[in-house]
RNA sequence: GGGCCUGUAGCUCAAUUGGUUAGAGCAGAGCGCUCAUAACGCUUUGGUUGGGGGUUCGAGUCCCUCCGGGCCUACCA
């Protein structure tokens, strides 16, 4: 039995996730543990809201509220979502926990004592209307190259230059649109990344077997003009992390924070705490996944992100980790997700396009949505979403190909033998042949699972769903029943066992239905097909079962239609 | 501007890393079945692999170039 830690990216705070969100990271990392804990490896998967930086705060202002409050609230909303799509994390944590406070700092000092933390005095942008400073993209202004009016203090949109603040004529905020703004100096901590990009990159190196997506992101930052940069660690903001060394004041830096991507990634350590605090187990059992020096050295690790969060986990996070020079577990291996598009454009959180999760929950259950998104990942590139394409790739694939399996399988059963898994009969050449089919067809899923390969494992159920369906109509027990309904009980129970392990094989992407079907077969086994041949005997001669409803409705075109025009807009 | 990814059948995607005649699912067409959510099965029509050039015995795959789509470019996260 192997150990596995998966983390999936952490959702930020300020708003309910899209389905672009949902699919780049949290979605395929549930999908993953669950398959891992299906095979009966053990799996800690961690997830958390990601509440720090300006935009959290600028969130709680317009909503009129403390910002500990709107995050505290946010939390909980995020958190009824996940439970909503089933994401089985072993912990929802929050960065802002104390658990993360405390670790952060401690990380902190720990690259103070290296050497590896540098202060810096800068320039930056003060407004004095917003009562705070201004990061560079919150500035806006006319572009001094192409004279557009909404020039970011960043880049310009319109002719693609970078710029600074200060290029920018008749800068504003974007916050408040106050022209009161002014150059303050300010210090801040640097951590030193380019004396560890040696070792950083000899890291990169070693991982052969990451997808090309992730490594080429983390060579170019490397090595890109002047190499890897030393990153600042520390922002002029009220909500975050306060600067500290270990448990020691900074003096110097009273009154700052970390910046959110310093201490977002130590979540994934502090969210393994909260874990064990919360349920009362002592420090030993996190730390049993996380320190090599206290068992966590046969731990694998595995990542999942959308591709804008590649550097930080390449480079940043293990840098900080690297830097402390203490045992704490590196990555082992990065998922990383393109986008997923919103019927010919982006989803779109600020402007509200495309379907939301509380949105999607309360069209269709989660399954739908998990099957359609997990089978078209963006995984090589981007995707998209289409009405017609969900509609027609959820009713084919989980209303005829698998719902009506089950149905066709239970109500034959039912109408001829009763809701029991008939007796006598034995198996043929037909059931021999199907079993060799499911044991080579479920080697192959298992084999893009391993791989996290999300669609072509999707692909692989999908054609074992089939493979039921092919043994039905050429065996034939409606017609077999007529002259031989001994024969016709033995092809029933087979077929009824099969329900079982479809039920079993199912589950990491359809967690519902899954449920469903074994409830419906009356059994509490979820042991894994290894064998097919045994597995397929698991619900014996004269095991009860029930008929269930459909698993699944179909989508009717006025649905589809009326949805289409539902989510035409924006959402306000 | 620079870097990276990407373009394959009407649609969504494969193609064992340069190796036979480029394959699946959906949609379309035909046949079959009648247990089932009008579901299922079988057969089948669709491709000058974005255009052009090159390397090679051999190119979807490698190189050059042009065209289209996307991402990143370090103070949004």
């Amino acid at each position: 039995m192997a150990r596995i830690l998966i983390t999936s990216a952490i959702p930020y705070i300020n708003g309910i996730k899209h389905l672009g969100n949902l699919v780049g990271s949290q979605l395929p990392a549930d999908l993953y543990a669950r398959y891992m804990r299906g095979r009966g490896h053990e799996v800690l998967f961690l997830c958390a809201t990601d509440e720090h930086g300006t935009p959290a705060e600028l969130a709680a202002a317009k909503a009129g509220k403390p910002v500990a409050e709107y995050c505290a609230e946010m939390w909980s909303v995020q958190k009824e979502l996940s439970d909503g799509f089933r994401l089985s994390f072993d912990k929802f944590g929050r960065s802002s926990s104390p658990q993360n406070h405390a670790l952060t700092q401690h990380f902190a000092g720990r690259l103070a004592d290296a050497g590896l933390i540098e202060e810096v005095t800068e320039k930056q942008v003060y407004s004095n209307a917003d009562g705070r400073f201004l990061p560079d993209r919150y500035i806006e202004g006319t572009c001094p190259n192409c004279g557009y009016d909404k020039a970011r203090g960043d880049q310009c949109e319109n002719c693609t230059k970078q710029l600074d603040p200060t290029d920018l004529i008749e800068p504003r905020s974007a916050v408040s649109g106050s022209t009161d703004l002014e150059v303050r100096e300010t210090k801040h901590l640097y951590l030193k990344q380019r004396s560890l990009r040696g070792e950083l990159s000899d890291w990169i190196d070693s991982k052969t077997d990451w997808p090309i997506l992730t490594t080429s992101i983390a060579k170019k930052w490397l090595n890109d003009g002047d190499g890897l940069q030393d990153r600042g660690i520390t922002r002029d903001l009220d909500w975050g992390i306060p600067v500290k060394k270990g448990d020691a004041d900074w003096p110097g830096m009273e009154g700052k924070v970390f910046y959110v991507w310093f201490d977002a990634p130590i979540e994934y350590i502090a969210c393994a705490k909260e874990w064990t605090d919360a349920t009362g187990k002592p420090d030993a059992d996190w730390e049993r996944w996380w320190r090599t020096d206290k068992g966590a050295d046969d731990v694998r690790y595995v990542q999942f992100m959308g591709k804008d969060n590649v550097p930080f986990h390449t480079l940043s996070f293990p840098a900080t980790i690297i830097g402390s020079g203490e045992p704490w577990k590196l990555v082992d291996y990065i998922k990383s997700f393109n986008y997923l598009n919103y019927d010919g454009g982006q989803f779109s959180t600020s402007q509200g396009r495309g379907v939301f999760m509380d949105q999607a929950l309360e069209i269709l259950p989660a399954d739908y949505w998990r099957w359609w998104l997990l089978s078209h990942a963006p995984e090589n590139s981007d995707s998209e979403f289409t009405w017609e394409n969900f509609q027609a790739s959820v009713n084919k694939d989980l209303a005829d190909v698998l719902g009506n399996f089950v149905s066709r399988v239970t109500k034959f059963c039912r109408s001829k033998f009763g809701e029991q898994v008939p007796s006598d009969g034995a198996w043929g050449d037909e059931e021999n042949a199907l079993i060799e089919k499911l044991q080579s067809g479920i080697a192959a899923y298992e084999t893009q699972m391993e791989a996290i390969e999300v669609r072509k494992a999707a692909n692989e159920l999908r054609a074992l769903w089939a493979l039921g369906n092919e043994y039905l109509q050429g065996a034939a027990p409606w017609s077999v029943f007529k002259e031989d309904p001994e024969r016709a009980a033995a092809q029933i129970r087979l077929a009824l066992n099969l329900i079982r392990v479809y039920a079993v094989l199912s589950a990491p992407f359809i967690p519902d239905a899954a449920a469903k079907m074994l409830s419906s077969m009356n059994t509490l086994d979820t042991e894994w097909p290894g064998d097919v041949k045994s597995a397929l005997t698991a619900l014996p001669e004269g095991h009860a079962f029930t008929v269930p409803e459909v698993l699944f409705a179909k989508i009717s075109d006025e649905e589809r239609e009326d949805w289409q025009t539902k989510f035409a807009g924006v959402r306000t």
